[in-house]
RNA sequence: GGGCGCAUAGCUCAGUUGGUUAGAGCGUCUCUCUUACACAGAGAAGGUCAGGGGUUCGAGUCCCUUUGCGCCCA
């Protein structure tokens, strides 16, 4: 039998790329029921996830790692539960980020935007597209994804264009569209509007401006604090708080906006603060929501004073065509020369930037088309209400309600020309609107020919909202649609609940009458090791293509996903990564391990019992191993259930390198050199328990385990044990999960009897580490008990074998009369341990060492006797009652040897 | 102002129906190239689970409260 030559190490180069062509050479990806198929059969419940489009022309980022990371753990794990399973890739067209990188382009050559036209603009947008696409999904690849790309889409491809188009369309139809001027976020750079969600505030110093609105025809004054002088030119009354005495009397007057010299009123509402600032605020209903809604209350006019650049426009007199900070200085050296000023102080206030570059984004009137969010808002609320949908972490589900009850009007037209066109034609010659699935020749109204579509695009969440079911067909009743929709799971960071999560749900339930899904899974942020946001100003920022390059793909879809808890967000360092890339290795060389162990079984060593799932022929050792492996399954299989990913990975690795690596290889050694049968049924444990590790951890760290798995089934086949692999699909990426077994109740027993083995052994290394011994020097030791000779018997071999004994050496005894001539004693429970090391005893030090383990104990016995004689052992339950029982019987066992080893010391 | 999260070993974090001796990785210290692995093995040191109060036979875990840090919404 030719053995295996695998590399020492696990050599994730020569193996990522291969096995990524494999899996989708081989078709894994797309479901397993398909109902473009022939056989399809409908009845079978599907699982599904959508992807949570990245940006076409963005690159692989850390967000993406964790959430392709994460789905594709859950696509796998139902993919090897027999669900027809399907992931659907794709991206989204990321209207503002992707037009400024074309028009950067475009300044590149010394062009505009306008310069080169909407039709050469788009064709280069389009070509940009093309361009990045393959990059963003050649590294969602390079992850493991095993979504379907077969059924790859694109916002704005034909079929999604046409689900926007027919979703506007029947929005508007239900009067839920509408068109007006209202106050909205305008990006002065941009020259758009921009969402609510897109402005962050952040607090910044700034100067708090107090002046005089002087009273008509008085030498009298309000005095008024601002922030935004600037914004006096648009001011459109004063307002007080009907309760402040000192400006109750001015209620009703009219006072003089400065420079201007306009007239406006002064009145009272309950929004002005009176501790802020002077208690008298200016209203400006052009470019401030609170005066906006103070405005819409008292029927003042609003009066914009910028234009789209926030350069001061014609209503701003004098000022008209300054820039908003040019003309705040003027203006305020005009009004100091006036007389109107009276101080300014330094002010920390929030200020609204715009998430992408940055700028101060000013609140403007403008002409936008918008959604009506109240009833779609009802409906999304109440689905999660019903439970129709779970957010998973829960806390979330208080922050989506909170959001939905407070959701104003939905914004949706942008001044760009990257997206979906509104589909809105206005007729020259009637000034009627034809709002229409098909783009129109002539007017709905009039039939004239004369029509103009409107310029604007929509946002991109407007199409992305449609996300789960445009990208299976919709409005098509396609099979697709059928069959798939609803999907299963969303699963995407906390941070796009409301941008995209809340939308995709009040869309599905509009559109589709039903819910996009069923759970909603939010993962967190990822930051770096201390903490801090990773930022390219700070540095920090960590390049999972860097780090897969250098450490593996399976190496970081391991950190990430047992390095998470739900809803949190999690620090990644380097040398965590590191520690899970030695994971990697480890796996790949026990796994080198067993595959050579099968690979050197003969048919001699078969025998004739087949009984292999049989516990009373293995070893102590086999038993644990495979008691173990059960309880490991049933706990992975409760948290995915809890979707406690995280938790099962940590146990799995545990389980792994804790207890199958350390543990259960190094006494296979022994095993296997004994020969025989019991050589024949180690290889054969080994192999299952591989098996079903590889299995467990394929969702984790699928590459290692594919490639792993692939040799291990070869060996089997090639071997005596070939039986063991008949029923094994070609491919790891489709075994079957393994299967909870229910416990047999032999397992406790043989689980604390290999604890007591440990425990020896332990016991054993701990002294020869003190010691100083080396471990190639065999010893010679007698181990006494009296109620466990015969597991002592039976286990001495491998006793001897890991704790460095010499087996001809080891004798064991039910009891010794006395301590045998210079001996060094030790106790592992109740058994206890003479080593022969009469060169290396210190009467002194192993006096202390004993008394300490006495204390110990004694310590531990006085606290189990106090505890079993309190209202402990009638209240509690009675299996925790007896488990504390028998930890004081083995304390006071142990410490009976302790005392007699004393004893025999003096 | 309203809401939420976090605080556990030097560092980063697990610990999900409360079960009584609190775990891991990294780092530190000893020893070892033992034929799967030095990306390793064996051993060690290291914690009043932020402070206070309560519920309970029993609290890192549940409740209240204080402090500190962070996030979201307004």
């Amino acid at each position: 039998m030719a053995r295996y030559t695998l590399p020492k190490r696990y050599d994730f180069k020569s193996v990522e790329k291969r096995i990524y062509e494999m899996w989708e050479k081989g078709g894994y990806f797309q479901p397993s029921n398909d109902p473009r198929k022939p056989d399809f059969d409908p009845t079978k419940k599907p699982f599904v996830i959508s992807i949570p489009p990245p940006n076409v022309t963005g690159e692989l980022h850390l967000g993406h790692a964790m959430f392709v990371s994460m789905e594709d753990l859950m696509i796998r794990y139902h993919r090897m539960k027999g669900y027809p399973t399907l992931w659907v890739p794709g991206t989204d067209h990321a209207g503002i980020a992707t037009q400024l990188q074309v028009e950067k382009a475009l300044a590149n050559e010394g062009l505009t935007r306008e310069q080169v036209g909407r039709e050469e603009f788009l064709r280069r947008a389009w070509a940009w597209k093309e361009k990045y696409h393959g990059r963003i999904v050649s590294q969602i690849r390079r992850m493991g994804a095993s979504c379907d790309w077969t059924r790859e889409r694109f916002t704005l491809d034909e079929g999604l264009s046409r689900a926007v188009r027919e979703a506007f369309v029947r929005l508007w139809e239900k009067g839920l569209i509408y068109r007006g001027p209202r106050l909205i976020n305008w990006s002065p750079g941009l020259r758009t509007a921009v969402s609510d969600l897109e402005v962050e505030y952040s607090e910044e110093e700034a100067t708090l401006y107090y002046f005089k609105y002087m009273l008509k025809g008085s030498d009298e004054y309000i005095p008024v604090a601002t922030i935004r002088p600037e914004t006096i030119l648009g001011d459109t009354a004063v307002a007080v708080h009907p309760e402040d005495e000192r400006y109750q009397k001015y209620i009703g007057a009219t006072v003089i906006v400065p420079i201007l010299g306009r007239e406006i009123p002064v009145i009272a509402d309950e929004y002005v603060s009176r501790e802020f600032g002077t208690g008298a605020l200016k209203v400006t209903p052009g470019h401030d929501p609170h005066d906006y809604e103070i405005a819409k209350r008292h029927d003042l006019p609003v009066i914009s004073i910028l234009d789209e650049a926030a350069r001061i426009n014609e209503n701003g007199g004098p000022y008209e065509g300054l820039d908003r900070y040019e003309c705040r200085e003027k203006l305020w050296a005009d009004m100091e020369r006036a007389g109107l000023t009276i101080k300014t102080e330094p002010y920390v206030t929030q200020i609204p930037r715009s998430q992408r570059g940055g700028e101060v984004i000013e609140p403007m009137i403008s002409t936008q088309w918008f959604v009506k969010m109240e009833t779609l808002a009802q409906a999304g609320l109440e689905a999660v209400r019903e439970g129709r949908i779970r957010i998973v972490p829960e806390r979330f589900t208080k922050i989506y309600y909170n959001w939905l009850e407070n959701i104003q009007d939905w914004c949706i037209s942008r001044q760009l020309w990257w997206g979906h066109r509104i589909p809105v034609w206005y007729c020259a010659d009637c000034g009627e609107m034809t709002v229409a699935r098909e783009d129109p020749t002539e007017c709905a109204h009039c039939g004239s020919p004369n029509i103009e579509q409107d310029p604007d695009v929509l946002d991109t969440w407007f199409s992305s909202g449609l996300w789960p079911f445009s990208t299976l067909g919709w409005p098509e009743e396609t099979p697709d649609y059928r069959y798939f929709y609803p999907t299963s799971i969303m699963e995407t960071g906390y941070d796009i609940l409301f941008f995209w999560v809340a939308r995709m749900i009040m869309m599905g339930l509009e559109f589709t009458g039903k819910v996009p899904f069923h759970t909603v899974y939010l993962h967190g942020l990822i930051r770096d090791e201390y903490g801090r946001k990773m930022s390219k100003t700070l540095g920090n920022v960590i390049d999972p293509l860097d780090v897969m390059d250098e450490l593996g793909t399976d190496a970081l879809r391991f950190t990430l996903l047992v390095g998470s808890t739900p809803g949190n967000d999690m620090n990644l360092s380097l040398s965590k990564v590191e520690g899970n890339r030695n994971f990697a290795n480890k796996v790949w060389n026990a796994g080198r391990f067993v595959i050579n162990a099968v690979s050197d079984v003969t048919s001699q060593m078969s025998g004739t019992d087949n009984r292999s799932l049989k516990t009373d022929n293995w070893s102590l050792a086999d038993s644990w191993i495979w008691a173990r492996l059960q309880e490991l399954i049933r706990n992975v299989e409760r948290l995915f259930g809890n979707f406690q990913y995280g938790e099962a990975g940590r146990q799995i690795y545990e389980f792994f390198w804790g207890d199958f690596a350390d543990w259960y290889i190094e006494i296979a050694k022994l095993q296997l050199r004994e020969g025989g049968a019991r050589a024949y049924r180690t290889a054969e444990t080994l192999a299952r328990v591989l098996d079903i590790s590889l299995r467990l951890l394929h969702p984790f760290t699928p590459y290692v385990t594919e490639e792993l798995w692939g040799h291990l089934r070869k060996a089997l086949l090639a071997s005596p044990l070939k039986g063991l692999a008949a029923d094994w699909p070609e491919a790891l990426i489709i075994a079957p999960w393994p299967e909870v077994r229910e416990a047999e109740g032999w397992e406790e027993q043989k689980m604390a009897d290999f604890a007591l083995l440990q425990e020896i052994v332990r016991t054993i290394r701990n002294l020869r580490a003190e010691k100083k011994i080396k471990p190639s020097q065999r010893l010679a030791a007698t181990l006494v008990s009296e109620s466990r000779s015969d597991l002592l018997r039976q286990q001495a071999a491998t006793i001897a074998h890991l704790a460095g004994l010499d087996r001809d050496g080891l004798r064991i005894v039910e009891g010794v009369e006395a301590r045998p001539e210079g001996h060094i004693a030790l106790v592992a429970g109740p058994v206890a341990i003479y080593l022969p090391l009469a060169d290396l005893i210190d009467i002194d030090e192993e006096r202390a060492r004993l008394e300490k383990e006495l204390s110990e104990a004694e310590a531990q016995i006085a606290r189990l006797e106090k505890l079993l004689a309190g209202p402990f052992a009638e209240k509690a339950p009675p299996p925790v009652v007896q488990k504390e029982r028998e930890k004081l019987a083995a304390f006071k066992e142990k410490a009976g040897k302790i005392r007699s080893q004393l004893a025999e010391l003096s």
